[in-house]
DNA sequence: TATTGTTATACTCTATAACTATA
DNA sequence: TATAGTTATAGAGTATAACAATA
């Protein structure tokens, strides 16, 4: 029988590097949910870094997208964000409201539009990219290039050898 | 000057398994983005193994850690998780209604609830996080188990590493 | 005064259905 | 009939402020 209360508390040595994963148990062992905190972490990121800019993290990456490829229409850019075309549209209102791109019709097939960055759009892309990827290498100090591009590597690989 | 039209299409090269980096641009190279898809696809596939048991991720999250944890308080409970204490009551009102937990007042401070498990929250919890792992398996089929460990490394380390 | 659990609310992101104009 | 862009709307997930009970 313990009759002397300790003195001491309990848990002295759980300030580690690694997440707790005795405390939270099974969860911490799933790819899923350490994908997400560290998603959720870097998104913080990002956004602050976009917020200056006006822009939000899916703002300034359709721009980013049609910065790269001129001429794109809104449903392959949809595809290829994987975001609903529906929900495009607000997006590309905002861009073009602010004259950063333009919409243009196509002549071969008037159903389409042609999307394109203005100068301005083009310029304010260039300076809320750089200070975005800046946000994120600081968030990413912790790993080398190396691993960077290892992660990245993963995390492709979860995508493609997804059954699609 | 070149005066003969390719009869080529240029891009001819771009069906590779990795994801079209020459078509998204900028985006492809930041991990954020990259992260955000792996995410989604491992998200979706979680949820639709949930589903069948009337889970929400969040609410079989909750529910592992309470089984893993017997006795912790919303409070610590809401930390832990990254979850907001307020969003984090209408998941307990629904383990509780559902008789999968129980919330008991402490005597020492009856401002807190020791949260723990009934024996059916046990079972449910057993058997969907079983389904869970297995369909959380099976996207990950592109990555050996090294790769597996090796990526909640990482993710572990965005996570730590960055300034709290 | 500070903390725990709670309520109400608002805001963002995402998903779905239906419309229009073109093909 | 099918497709591109659009509108409206509903559902999640998340964030904030304020409250009652308790310390």
């Amino acid at each position: 029988m313990p009759s002397v209360k300790p003195t001491q508390p309990k848990k002295v040595l759980e300030a580690l590097s690694a997440p707790d994963t005795a405390f939270e148990g099974a969860i911490r062992g799933m790819v899923g949910y350490n994908l997400k905190r560290a998603y959720m972490v870097l998104h913080t990121a990002v956004q602050a870094a976009a917020a200056p800019f006006d822009l939000r993290v899916s703002t300034i990456s359709c721009l980013s997208v049609i910065v790269r490829n001129p001429g794109i229409t809104p449903s392959v850019l949809a595809e290829r964000l994987k975001i609903e075309r529906s929900n495009l549209v607000v997006i590309l209102d905002d861009l073009e409201t602010r004259d950063l791109i333009c919409r243009k019709q196509m002549k071969t097939d008037r159903r389409r539009y042609e999307l394109t960055v203005t100068v301005r759009g083009r310029r304010l892309h260039d300076l809320a990219a750089a200070a975005i990827r800046e946000a994120e290498a600081e968030r990413l100090r912790g790993l080398s290039a190396e691993e960077q591009t290892l992660l990245i590597d993963l995390l492709n690989k979860i995508e493609t050898s997804a059954v699609e």
